[in-house]
RNA sequence: GCCCCCAUCGUCUAGAGGCCUAGGACGCCACCCUUUCAAGGUGGAGAUCACCGGUUCGAAUCCGGUUGGGGGUACCA
Protein backbone atom coordinates (compact mmCIF):
# COMPACT_ATOMS: atom_id res chain seq x y z
CA UNK A 1 0.00 0.00 0.00
CA UNK A 2 1.20 3.34 -1.09
CA UNK A 3 1.84 5.75 1.91
CA UNK A 4 -0.87 7.77 3.14
CA UNK A 5 -0.68 11.68 2.22
CA UNK A 6 -3.39 13.86 3.30
CA UNK A 7 -3.63 17.74 3.03
CA UNK A 8 -5.57 20.84 4.05
CA UNK A 9 -5.20 23.09 1.53
CA UNK A 10 -6.91 26.86 2.45
CA UNK A 11 -7.36 29.53 0.31
CA UNK A 12 -6.45 32.91 2.73
CA UNK A 13 -9.35 34.91 1.13
CA UNK A 14 -10.72 35.22 4.79
CA UNK A 15 -10.10 34.10 8.46
CA UNK A 16 -9.65 30.66 9.24
CA UNK A 17 -12.72 29.53 8.98
CA UNK A 18 -14.55 26.65 11.62
CA UNK A 19 -15.51 24.40 8.32
CA UNK A 20 -11.26 24.89 7.44
CA UNK A 21 -10.31 23.91 10.80
CA UNK A 22 -12.45 20.83 11.16
CA UNK A 23 -11.27 19.48 7.95
CA UNK A 24 -7.84 20.02 8.78
CA UNK A 25 -8.76 18.36 11.97
CA UNK A 26 -9.99 15.24 10.14
CA UNK A 27 -7.55 15.61 8.21
CA UNK A 28 -4.83 15.43 11.06
CA UNK A 29 -6.37 12.85 12.94
CA UNK A 30 -6.62 10.66 10.13
CA UNK A 31 -2.74 11.10 8.75
CA UNK A 32 -1.82 10.46 12.82
CA UNK A 33 -4.08 7.33 13.44
CA UNK A 34 -2.47 5.72 10.01
CA UNK A 35 1.05 7.01 10.10
CA UNK A 36 0.67 9.07 7.39
CA UNK A 37 2.05 11.83 6.72
CA UNK A 38 0.23 15.65 6.57
CA UNK A 39 0.39 18.38 4.30
CA UNK A 40 -0.56 22.01 4.53
CA UNK A 41 -0.82 23.61 1.02
CA UNK A 42 -2.07 27.83 0.16
CA UNK A 43 -4.02 28.18 -2.37
CA UNK A 44 -3.44 31.84 -3.19
CA UNK A 45 -4.28 31.85 -6.63
CA UNK A 46 -6.89 34.11 -6.15
CA UNK A 47 -4.84 36.73 -6.18
CA UNK A 48 -7.72 39.17 -5.40
CA UNK A 49 -8.50 38.38 -2.56
CA UNK A 50 -5.61 36.78 -0.65
CA UNK A 51 -4.02 38.45 1.75
CA UNK A 52 -1.15 37.80 4.14
CA UNK A 53 -3.18 38.94 7.43
CA UNK A 54 -5.57 36.08 6.56
CA UNK A 55 -3.01 33.44 5.64
CA UNK A 56 -1.79 34.65 8.84
CA UNK A 57 -5.14 34.21 10.44
CA UNK A 58 -5.05 30.42 9.19
CA UNK A 59 -1.71 29.58 10.14
CA UNK A 60 -2.01 31.02 13.58
CA UNK A 61 -5.52 29.82 14.24
CA UNK A 62 -4.14 26.14 13.23
CA UNK A 63 -1.53 26.32 15.39
CA UNK A 64 -3.89 27.82 17.93
CA UNK A 65 -5.52 24.58 18.08
CA UNK A 66 -2.52 22.27 17.93
CA UNK A 67 -2.99 21.02 14.53
CA UNK A 68 0.56 20.15 13.22
CA UNK A 69 1.35 19.67 9.67
CA UNK A 70 4.72 17.62 8.47
CA UNK A 71 4.95 19.44 5.11
CA UNK A 72 4.18 22.89 4.11
CA UNK A 73 4.57 26.64 4.74
CA UNK A 74 5.47 27.41 8.58
CA UNK A 75 4.84 30.99 8.79
CA UNK A 76 2.95 33.33 6.65
CA UNK A 77 4.87 34.61 4.13
CA UNK A 78 7.57 31.95 3.60
CA UNK A 79 8.57 28.60 5.25
CA UNK A 80 8.10 26.20 3.04
CA UNK A 81 9.18 22.63 4.29
CA UNK A 82 9.20 19.37 2.88
CA UNK A 83 10.27 17.26 -0.11
CA UNK A 84 7.03 18.68 -2.65
CA UNK A 85 8.00 22.52 -2.05
CA UNK A 86 7.06 24.86 -2.53
CA UNK A 87 3.56 24.75 -1.07
CA UNK A 88 2.10 27.61 -2.37
CA UNK A 89 -0.11 27.51 -5.51
CA UNK A 90 1.33 31.14 -6.14
CA UNK A 91 4.88 29.70 -6.56
CA UNK A 92 3.70 26.55 -8.45
CA UNK A 93 2.42 28.39 -11.54
CA UNK A 94 5.22 27.06 -13.90
CA UNK A 95 3.92 23.62 -12.78
CA UNK A 96 0.33 24.23 -13.61
CA UNK A 97 1.60 25.78 -16.85
CA UNK A 98 3.61 22.94 -18.10
CA UNK A 99 0.41 20.66 -17.09
CA UNK A 100 -2.35 22.92 -19.44
CA UNK A 101 0.66 22.82 -22.28
CA UNK A 102 0.77 19.11 -21.70
CA UNK A 103 -3.03 19.00 -22.47
CA UNK A 104 -2.94 21.14 -24.98
CA UNK A 105 -0.36 19.95 -26.93
CA UNK A 106 -2.34 16.02 -26.64
CA UNK A 107 -5.50 17.71 -27.12
CA UNK A 108 -6.98 17.22 -24.75
CA UNK A 109 -7.41 20.68 -23.66
CA UNK A 110 -8.24 23.67 -26.21
CA UNK A 111 -7.63 27.70 -26.30
CA UNK A 112 -11.26 29.50 -25.81
CA UNK A 113 -11.39 32.51 -26.59
CA UNK A 114 -15.19 33.24 -25.88
CA UNK A 115 -15.72 37.15 -24.67
CA UNK A 116 -17.54 37.69 -21.60
CA UNK A 117 -20.20 38.86 -24.04
CA UNK A 118 -20.54 35.64 -26.01
CA UNK A 119 -20.89 33.60 -22.36
CA UNK A 120 -23.21 35.75 -21.14
CA UNK A 121 -25.57 35.66 -24.32
CA UNK A 122 -24.90 31.57 -24.11
CA UNK A 123 -26.02 31.69 -20.69
CA UNK A 124 -29.27 33.79 -20.97
CA UNK A 125 -30.35 31.50 -24.18
CA UNK A 126 -29.91 28.67 -22.51
CA UNK A 127 -32.10 30.41 -19.77
CA UNK A 128 -34.84 31.28 -21.77
CA UNK A 129 -34.37 27.55 -23.34
CA UNK A 130 -34.63 26.70 -19.88
CA UNK A 131 -31.52 24.36 -20.32
CA UNK A 132 -28.99 23.89 -17.82
CA UNK A 133 -25.98 26.11 -18.61
CA UNK A 134 -23.22 24.58 -20.30
CA UNK A 135 -20.41 25.98 -22.56
CA UNK A 136 -21.31 25.80 -26.11
CA UNK A 137 -18.22 24.59 -27.52
CA UNK A 138 -17.85 27.37 -30.24
CA UNK A 139 -13.91 27.38 -29.77
CA UNK A 140 -13.47 23.31 -29.47
CA UNK A 141 -13.13 23.03 -32.88
CA UNK A 142 -11.20 25.86 -33.62
CA UNK A 143 -8.35 24.99 -36.55
CA UNK A 144 -4.98 25.86 -35.82
CA UNK A 145 -4.97 29.01 -38.11
CA UNK A 146 -8.40 30.27 -36.80
CA UNK A 147 -6.05 30.48 -33.56
CA UNK A 148 -3.50 32.11 -34.84
CA UNK A 149 -5.53 34.61 -36.27
CA UNK A 150 -6.92 35.28 -32.98
CA UNK A 151 -3.53 35.33 -31.36
CA UNK A 152 -2.51 37.39 -34.27
CA UNK A 153 -5.27 40.31 -33.28
CA UNK A 154 -4.07 39.95 -29.40
CA UNK A 155 -6.54 37.83 -27.93
CA UNK A 156 -5.50 35.89 -24.86
CA UNK A 157 -7.00 32.17 -24.95
CA UNK A 158 -8.55 30.60 -21.69
CA UNK A 159 -7.24 26.94 -21.75
CA UNK A 160 -10.53 24.79 -21.32
CA UNK A 161 -10.69 20.85 -21.04
CA UNK A 162 -12.51 18.56 -23.13
CA UNK A 163 -15.05 16.31 -21.13
CA UNK A 164 -15.26 13.62 -23.00
CA UNK A 165 -19.09 11.21 -22.84
CA UNK A 166 -19.53 8.91 -20.49
CA UNK A 167 -19.86 7.93 -16.68
CA UNK A 168 -17.17 8.89 -14.11
CA UNK A 169 -17.74 7.40 -10.51
CA UNK A 170 -16.04 6.79 -7.48
CA UNK A 171 -16.13 4.89 -4.39
CA UNK A 172 -16.49 7.78 -2.04
CA UNK A 173 -14.74 6.73 1.65
CA UNK A 174 -17.61 7.67 3.55
CA UNK A 175 -20.47 7.53 0.94
CA UNK A 176 -20.06 4.69 -0.97
CA UNK A 177 -20.31 4.37 -4.94
CA UNK A 178 -21.28 8.23 -6.22
CA UNK A 179 -21.36 8.46 -10.21
CA UNK A 180 -21.78 11.38 -12.29
CA UNK A 181 -22.81 11.61 -16.16
CA UNK A 182 -20.00 13.81 -17.87
CA UNK A 183 -22.86 15.33 -19.68
CA UNK A 184 -23.86 16.89 -16.77
CA UNK A 185 -20.74 18.58 -16.00
CA UNK A 186 -21.80 21.89 -17.88
CA UNK A 187 -19.49 21.20 -21.03
CA UNK A 188 -15.82 21.75 -21.31
CA UNK A 189 -14.45 23.43 -18.19
CA UNK A 190 -11.98 25.78 -17.75
CA UNK A 191 -8.64 25.40 -16.05
CA UNK A 192 -6.47 27.81 -16.95
CA UNK A 193 -7.59 31.62 -17.23
CA UNK A 194 -6.79 34.04 -20.02
CA UNK A 195 -4.38 35.61 -18.06
CA UNK A 196 -2.24 32.71 -17.83
CA UNK A 197 -3.00 31.43 -13.82
CA UNK A 198 -4.81 28.13 -13.33
CA UNK A 199 -8.47 27.64 -11.60
CA UNK A 200 -8.78 25.84 -8.52
CA UNK A 201 -10.22 22.70 -9.86
CA UNK A 202 -7.00 22.33 -12.14
CA UNK A 203 -4.28 23.75 -9.46
CA UNK A 204 -5.71 21.65 -6.87
CA UNK A 205 -5.49 18.02 -8.76
CA UNK A 206 -1.91 19.10 -10.34
CA UNK A 207 -0.50 19.66 -7.05
CA UNK A 208 -2.63 16.89 -5.18
CA UNK A 209 -0.82 14.69 -7.96
CA UNK A 210 2.64 16.21 -7.75
CA UNK A 211 2.26 15.85 -3.84
CA UNK A 212 1.37 12.13 -4.03
CA UNK A 213 -1.84 13.20 -1.77
CA UNK A 214 -3.58 9.28 -1.51
CA UNK A 215 -6.62 10.79 0.51
CA UNK A 216 -8.65 13.81 -0.09
CA UNK A 217 -10.74 14.64 2.75
CA UNK A 218 -12.57 17.30 2.48
CA UNK A 219 -16.07 18.77 2.17
CA UNK A 220 -19.02 17.52 0.46
CA UNK A 221 -19.57 21.07 -0.88
CA UNK A 222 -16.86 19.48 -3.21
CA UNK A 223 -18.44 16.01 -4.49
CA UNK A 224 -20.52 17.70 -7.39
CA UNK A 225 -16.55 18.86 -8.60
CA UNK A 226 -15.10 15.56 -7.90
CA UNK A 227 -15.88 14.17 -11.29
CA UNK A 228 -14.39 16.96 -12.99
CA UNK A 229 -10.84 16.51 -10.96
CA UNK A 230 -11.28 12.71 -11.86
CA UNK A 231 -11.51 13.43 -15.14
CA UNK A 232 -8.28 15.50 -14.60
CA UNK A 233 -6.23 12.85 -12.88
CA UNK A 234 -6.73 10.54 -15.78
CA UNK A 235 -5.70 13.19 -18.32
CA UNK A 236 -2.79 14.21 -16.50
CA UNK A 237 -2.03 10.33 -16.37
CA UNK A 238 -1.77 9.78 -12.41
CA UNK A 239 -3.97 7.79 -10.37
CA UNK A 240 -6.44 9.25 -8.63
CA UNK A 241 -6.80 9.17 -4.73
CA UNK A 242 -9.52 8.06 -2.47
CA UNK A 243 -12.10 10.79 -1.96
CA UNK A 244 -13.97 11.06 1.32
CA UNK A 245 -16.53 14.07 1.61
CA UNK A 246 -17.35 14.89 5.05
CA UNK A 247 -20.65 16.26 6.02
CA UNK A 248 -20.96 19.92 6.22
CA UNK A 249 -21.48 22.20 8.98
CA UNK A 250 -24.39 23.78 9.45
CA UNK A 251 -26.47 27.01 10.13
CA UNK A 252 -29.16 26.50 12.96
CA UNK A 253 -31.70 26.81 9.86
CA UNK A 254 -29.77 23.59 8.08
CA UNK A 255 -27.99 25.68 5.47
CA UNK A 256 -24.49 25.42 4.93
CA UNK A 257 -22.95 27.61 7.45
CA UNK A 258 -22.06 31.09 7.04
CA UNK A 259 -21.05 34.12 8.52
CA UNK A 260 -23.79 36.00 7.56
CA UNK A 261 -25.48 32.96 10.64
CA UNK A 262 -22.97 31.79 12.85
CA UNK A 263 -20.12 32.75 13.97
CA UNK A 264 -17.68 31.17 11.06
CA UNK A 265 -14.01 32.61 12.55
CA UNK A 266 -12.38 30.57 14.78
CA UNK A 267 -10.74 33.53 16.09
CA UNK A 268 -13.34 34.97 17.74
CA UNK A 269 -14.12 31.77 19.59
CA UNK A 270 -10.32 32.47 20.37
CA UNK A 271 -11.41 35.77 21.51
CA UNK A 272 -14.18 34.52 23.76
CA UNK A 273 -12.53 31.93 25.54
CA UNK A 274 -13.41 28.67 24.33
CA UNK A 275 -9.97 26.37 24.22
CA UNK A 276 -8.54 24.22 21.75
CA UNK A 277 -8.93 20.80 23.70
CA UNK A 278 -12.49 22.10 24.00
CA UNK A 279 -12.64 23.07 19.74
CA UNK A 280 -10.52 19.93 18.56
CA UNK A 281 -12.78 17.53 20.73
CA UNK A 282 -15.82 19.51 19.90
CA UNK A 283 -15.28 19.54 16.22
CA UNK A 284 -14.04 16.19 16.16
CA UNK A 285 -17.69 14.78 17.26
CA UNK A 286 -19.18 17.21 14.68
CA UNK A 287 -20.03 14.83 11.91
CA UNK A 288 -17.25 12.03 13.36
CA UNK A 289 -18.17 9.49 16.49
CA UNK A 290 -16.45 6.79 18.39
CA UNK A 291 -19.27 4.58 17.89
CA UNK A 292 -18.61 4.21 22.17
CA UNK A 293 -20.23 6.56 24.21
CA UNK A 294 -16.84 8.37 25.23
CA UNK A 295 -16.83 11.86 24.17
CA UNK A 296 -14.64 14.24 26.00
CA UNK A 297 -10.85 13.01 24.62
CA UNK A 298 -7.81 15.16 23.39
CA UNK A 299 -6.19 15.17 20.46
CA UNK A 300 -4.62 11.94 21.32
CA UNK A 301 -7.18 10.08 21.93
CA UNK A 302 -9.45 11.24 19.12
CA UNK A 303 -6.46 10.05 16.95
CA UNK A 304 -6.07 6.74 18.27
CA UNK A 305 -10.07 6.24 17.14
CA UNK A 306 -10.26 7.97 14.16
CA UNK A 307 -11.95 5.99 11.43
CA UNK A 308 -13.77 7.18 8.14
CA UNK A 309 -16.23 4.43 8.76
CA UNK A 310 -17.89 6.86 11.49
CA UNK A 311 -18.37 9.54 9.72
CA UNK A 312 -21.71 10.73 9.30
CA UNK A 313 -23.21 11.69 6.02
CA UNK A 314 -25.90 13.94 7.41
CA UNK A 315 -24.99 17.83 7.59
CA UNK A 316 -24.76 18.71 11.07
CA UNK A 317 -25.71 21.77 13.34
CA UNK A 318 -23.09 23.97 14.84
CA UNK A 319 -24.35 23.85 18.55
CA UNK A 320 -22.51 26.53 20.61
CA UNK A 321 -24.41 25.28 23.82
CA UNK A 322 -22.51 21.77 23.73
CA UNK A 323 -18.97 23.40 22.78
CA UNK A 324 -19.75 25.58 25.96
CA UNK A 325 -20.21 22.05 27.97
CA UNK A 326 -17.11 21.20 26.35
CA UNK A 327 -15.13 23.96 26.95
CA UNK A 328 -16.21 23.47 30.71
CA UNK A 329 -15.25 20.25 30.43
CA UNK A 330 -11.89 20.77 29.60
CA UNK A 331 -11.30 23.82 31.98
CA UNK A 332 -11.81 21.90 34.61
CA UNK A 333 -9.54 19.51 33.50
CA UNK A 334 -6.51 22.00 33.08
CA UNK A 335 -4.50 22.21 36.14
CA UNK A 336 -4.22 25.50 37.70
CA UNK A 337 -0.66 26.49 36.34
CA UNK A 338 -2.22 26.28 32.76
CA UNK A 339 -5.66 28.21 33.52
CA UNK A 340 -3.62 30.99 35.15
CA UNK A 341 -1.53 31.43 31.74
CA UNK A 342 -4.74 31.23 29.92
CA UNK A 343 -6.81 33.81 32.01
CA UNK A 344 -4.52 35.99 32.23
CA UNK A 345 -5.04 37.46 28.69
CA UNK A 346 -8.48 38.10 29.35
CA UNK A 347 -8.19 39.83 32.51
CA UNK A 348 -5.82 41.89 30.71
CA UNK A 349 -8.19 42.77 28.41
CA UNK A 350 -11.10 43.25 31.10
CA UNK A 351 -8.14 46.00 32.35
CA UNK A 352 -7.88 47.25 28.71
CA UNK A 353 -11.41 47.70 28.46
CA UNK A 354 -11.68 49.43 31.56
CA UNK A 355 -14.22 46.81 33.12
CA UNK A 356 -11.69 46.01 36.11
CA UNK A 357 -9.04 48.90 37.28
CA UNK A 358 -6.01 47.02 37.07
CA UNK A 359 -4.72 43.30 35.98
CA UNK A 360 -4.58 40.75 38.49
CA UNK A 361 -0.97 39.01 39.38
CA UNK A 362 -0.59 35.37 38.78
CA UNK A 363 -0.62 34.86 42.00
CA UNK A 364 -3.76 36.95 42.79
CA UNK A 365 -5.55 34.63 40.10
CA UNK A 366 -4.10 31.26 41.60
CA UNK A 367 -5.81 31.81 44.64
CA UNK A 368 -9.00 32.44 43.61
CA UNK A 369 -9.11 29.60 40.94
CA UNK A 370 -11.07 27.53 42.96
CA UNK A 371 -13.58 29.33 43.43
CA UNK A 372 -13.87 30.11 39.61
CA UNK A 373 -13.05 26.88 37.70
CA UNK A 374 -16.13 25.31 38.00
CA UNK A 375 -18.02 28.38 37.09
CA UNK A 376 -16.64 29.02 33.67
CA UNK A 377 -18.49 28.01 30.79
CA UNK A 378 -15.75 30.43 28.79
CA UNK A 379 -12.69 31.80 29.89
CA UNK A 380 -14.18 34.76 28.90
CA UNK A 381 -16.51 34.80 31.53
CA UNK A 382 -13.95 35.40 33.89
CA UNK A 383 -14.50 39.24 34.12
CA UNK A 384 -18.21 38.72 34.87
CA UNK A 385 -17.58 36.26 37.67
CA UNK A 386 -14.54 37.55 39.58
CA UNK A 387 -14.20 41.01 38.24
CA UNK A 388 -15.47 43.05 40.94
CA UNK A 389 -12.12 41.85 42.78
CA UNK A 390 -10.59 44.20 41.04
CA UNK A 391 -13.04 47.47 40.66
CA UNK A 392 -11.92 49.95 43.03
CA UNK A 393 -15.26 52.02 43.51
CA UNK A 394 -17.78 49.65 43.21
CA UNK A 395 -20.87 50.94 42.25
CA UNK A 396 -23.90 49.38 43.46
CA UNK A 397 -27.36 49.58 43.23
CA UNK A 398 -29.18 49.96 46.43
CA UNK A 399 -31.92 48.14 45.79
CA UNK A 400 -30.15 44.78 45.05
CA UNK A 401 -28.52 44.95 48.24
CA UNK A 402 -32.15 44.17 49.73
CA UNK A 403 -33.16 40.62 49.73
CA UNK A 404 -36.43 39.51 48.46
CA UNK A 405 -37.89 38.95 51.76
CA UNK A 406 -36.24 41.91 53.65
CA UNK A 407 -37.13 45.36 53.94
CA UNK A 408 -34.48 48.05 53.70
CA UNK A 409 -34.31 48.62 57.21
CA UNK A 410 -33.39 45.41 58.40
CA UNK A 411 -30.71 45.28 55.51
CA UNK A 412 -29.22 47.90 57.42
CA UNK A 413 -29.66 46.48 60.80
CA UNK A 414 -28.30 43.63 58.94
CA UNK A 415 -25.51 44.97 57.49
CA UNK A 416 -24.26 46.52 60.34
CA UNK A 417 -24.86 44.00 62.79
CA UNK A 418 -22.77 41.66 60.21
CA UNK A 419 -19.94 44.05 59.52
CA UNK A 420 -19.30 44.32 63.55
CA UNK A 421 -18.91 40.64 63.29
CA UNK A 422 -16.41 40.49 60.47
CA UNK A 423 -14.86 42.96 62.01
CA UNK A 424 -13.85 41.32 64.87
CA UNK A 425 -12.27 38.77 62.67
CA UNK A 426 -8.37 39.75 63.01
CA UNK A 427 -6.41 40.32 59.41
CA UNK A 428 -4.53 37.91 60.21
CA UNK A 429 -7.29 35.37 60.92
CA UNK A 430 -9.05 36.54 57.87
CA UNK A 431 -10.66 33.16 56.48
CA UNK A 432 -14.02 31.78 55.72
CA UNK A 433 -13.60 29.06 58.38
CA UNK A 434 -13.63 32.20 60.88
CA UNK A 435 -16.29 34.47 59.33
CA UNK A 436 -19.20 32.05 59.05
CA UNK A 437 -19.59 31.36 61.85
CA UNK A 438 -20.34 34.71 63.67
CA UNK A 439 -22.25 35.37 60.96
CA UNK A 440 -25.07 32.23 61.07
CA UNK A 441 -24.70 33.11 65.03
CA UNK A 442 -25.66 36.49 64.16
CA UNK A 443 -28.51 35.11 61.82
CA UNK A 444 -29.62 32.77 64.68
CA UNK A 445 -30.12 35.16 67.16
CA UNK A 446 -31.83 37.75 65.11
CA UNK A 447 -34.48 34.89 63.56
CA UNK A 448 -32.91 36.01 60.25
CA UNK A 449 -32.71 33.42 57.21
CA UNK A 450 -29.00 32.95 56.72
CA UNK A 451 -28.86 32.92 52.84
CA UNK A 452 -31.04 36.44 53.23
CA UNK A 453 -28.36 37.62 55.54
CA UNK A 454 -25.58 36.15 53.17
CA UNK A 455 -27.79 37.74 50.16
CA UNK A 456 -27.52 41.27 51.08
CA UNK A 457 -23.67 40.69 52.18
CA UNK A 458 -23.28 39.16 48.83
CA UNK A 459 -24.44 41.81 46.66
CA UNK A 460 -23.40 44.87 49.26
CA UNK A 461 -19.59 43.03 48.33
CA UNK A 462 -19.85 42.00 44.94
CA UNK A 463 -22.63 44.08 43.43
CA UNK A 464 -23.98 40.81 42.26
CA UNK A 465 -26.70 38.64 43.67
CA UNK A 466 -24.46 35.15 41.63
CA UNK A 467 -21.18 35.00 43.00
CA UNK A 468 -18.62 32.46 44.10
CA UNK A 469 -19.16 31.19 47.57
CA UNK A 470 -19.61 34.35 49.53
CA UNK A 471 -16.80 33.53 51.92
CA UNK A 472 -13.95 32.79 49.89
CA UNK A 473 -15.05 35.71 47.85
CA UNK A 474 -14.65 38.14 51.16
CA UNK A 475 -12.03 36.65 51.74
CA UNK A 476 -10.23 37.48 48.65
CA UNK A 477 -11.66 40.73 48.25
CA UNK A 478 -9.51 41.67 52.06
CA UNK A 479 -10.52 42.39 55.19
CA UNK A 480 -10.23 45.96 54.46
CA UNK A 481 -11.79 46.64 51.33
CA UNK A 482 -14.80 44.40 52.83
CA UNK A 483 -15.14 46.41 55.47
CA UNK A 484 -15.17 49.61 53.37
CA UNK A 485 -17.68 48.04 50.69
CA UNK A 486 -20.41 47.16 53.64
CA UNK A 487 -19.32 50.67 54.63
CA UNK A 488 -20.90 51.91 51.62
CA UNK A 489 -23.54 49.70 51.38
CA UNK A 490 -25.04 50.50 54.97
CA UNK A 491 -24.97 54.35 53.87
CA UNK A 492 -26.53 53.62 50.67
CA UNK A 493 -29.28 50.94 52.43
CA UNK A 494 -29.71 53.66 54.80
CA UNK A 495 -30.83 55.96 53.36
CA UNK A 496 -33.12 53.91 50.87
CA UNK A 497 -34.71 52.85 54.57
CA UNK A 498 -35.31 56.92 55.30
CA UNK A 499 -36.52 57.81 51.55
CA UNK A 500 -38.11 54.73 50.52
CA UNK A 501 -39.60 52.42 53.44
CA UNK A 502 -42.53 53.10 55.45
C1' G B 1 -34.23 23.98 -14.14
C1' C B 2 -30.40 20.09 -14.22
C1' C B 3 -26.90 16.94 -11.43
C1' C B 4 -25.43 14.94 -6.83
C1' C B 5 -25.77 14.01 -1.58
C1' C B 6 -28.64 13.29 2.75
C1' A B 7 -32.88 11.89 6.23
C1' U B 8 -32.87 8.31 14.34
C1' C B 9 -35.36 12.88 20.41
C1' G B 10 -35.02 20.56 19.62
C1' U B 11 -29.33 19.60 18.82
C1' C B 12 -24.79 16.17 18.40
C1' U B 13 -25.14 11.08 17.94
C1' A B 14 -25.26 5.04 19.12
C1' G B 15 -27.39 1.59 16.00
C1' A B 16 -24.32 -2.67 10.10
C1' G B 17 -31.94 -7.96 10.30
C1' G B 18 -33.72 -10.35 16.10
C1' C B 19 -29.83 -7.72 22.17
C1' C B 20 -34.57 -1.59 20.34
C1' U B 21 -40.89 -1.49 24.81
C1' A B 22 -34.42 2.76 20.05
C1' G B 23 -29.04 3.85 24.02
C1' G B 24 -25.77 8.17 25.37
C1' A B 25 -24.63 13.43 25.50
C1' C B 26 -26.07 18.83 25.13
C1' G B 27 -30.24 21.67 26.19
C1' C B 28 -34.96 21.62 29.06
C1' C B 29 -37.94 20.30 33.71
C1' A B 30 -38.07 18.38 38.71
C1' C B 31 -35.73 16.74 43.10
C1' C B 32 -31.15 16.11 46.18
C1' C B 33 -26.80 18.84 47.80
C1' U B 34 -26.57 24.10 49.04
C1' U B 35 -25.53 31.07 51.48
C1' U B 36 -26.44 32.79 45.63
C1' C B 37 -24.43 30.95 41.07
C1' A B 38 -22.10 26.91 39.31
C1' A B 39 -20.42 21.91 39.70
C1' G B 40 -22.08 17.10 41.12
C1' G B 41 -25.99 13.32 41.99
C1' U B 42 -30.92 11.24 40.99
C1' G B 43 -35.24 11.19 38.13
C1' G B 44 -38.35 13.03 34.04
C1' A B 45 -40.36 14.95 29.50
C1' G B 46 -38.62 14.44 24.57
C1' A B 47 -37.91 10.01 18.34
C1' U B 48 -45.12 6.25 15.46
C1' C B 49 -36.40 5.76 13.51
C1' A B 50 -39.59 11.55 7.23
C1' C B 51 -43.57 8.89 4.48
C1' C B 52 -45.43 4.76 1.39
C1' G B 53 -44.66 0.15 -0.56
C1' G B 54 -41.70 -4.24 -0.84
C1' U B 55 -37.99 -8.36 0.76
C1' U B 56 -37.98 -11.40 5.36
C1' C B 57 -40.56 -15.68 10.32
C1' G B 58 -38.64 -10.76 11.85
C1' A B 59 -36.46 -3.96 9.40
C1' A B 60 -34.36 2.05 12.35
C1' U B 61 -31.16 -1.38 9.85
C1' C B 62 -31.89 -4.37 2.94
C1' C B 63 -34.60 -2.73 -1.89
C1' G B 64 -37.90 0.72 -4.66
C1' G B 65 -40.68 5.05 -4.77
C1' U B 66 -42.46 9.67 -2.60
C1' U B 67 -41.67 13.90 0.26
C1' G B 68 -38.47 17.12 2.60
C1' G B 69 -33.72 19.28 3.27
C1' G B 70 -28.93 20.40 1.57
C1' G B 71 -24.88 21.00 -1.87
C1' G B 72 -23.15 21.94 -6.77
C1' U B 73 -24.04 24.04 -11.31
C1' A B 74 -18.14 30.66 -12.59
C1' C B 75 -12.14 32.70 -16.72
C1' C B 76 -14.50 31.88 -7.08
C1' A B 77 -12.23 28.59 -3.75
Amino acid sequence: MPDIRVRIAPSPTGPLHIGTARTALFNALYARRHGGTFVLRLEDTDVARNTLAFEQDILDGLHWLGITWDEGPDSAGGGDRGPYAPYRQLQRLERHAAAAADLLARDLAYPCYCTPEEMEADRKAQEADRQPPRYVGRCATLTAADRAAREAEGRRGAVRFRVQPGIVGFDDAVRGRVEFDTSNLGGDFVIVRADGTPLYHFAVVVDDAAMEISHVIRGEDHISNTPKHILLFRALGHAEPVFAHLPLILNADRTKMSKRKTQTAVSDYIAQGFIREALVNYLALLGWSTGTEEEILSFDELAARFDLDHVQKGGAIFDRERLEWINGQWIRRLDDEDLVTRLEPFLEAEHVAGRIDRTPTAEEIRTVLPMIRERLPTLGAVGDLIGFLWIDELAVDPALIVPKRWDAATTAAGLIAAREAIAAVGAVSFESEEIEPPLRELAERRGWKAGDLFMALRVAATGRTATPPLFDTLVALGRERTLARLDAAIAAVGRLAEGGTP
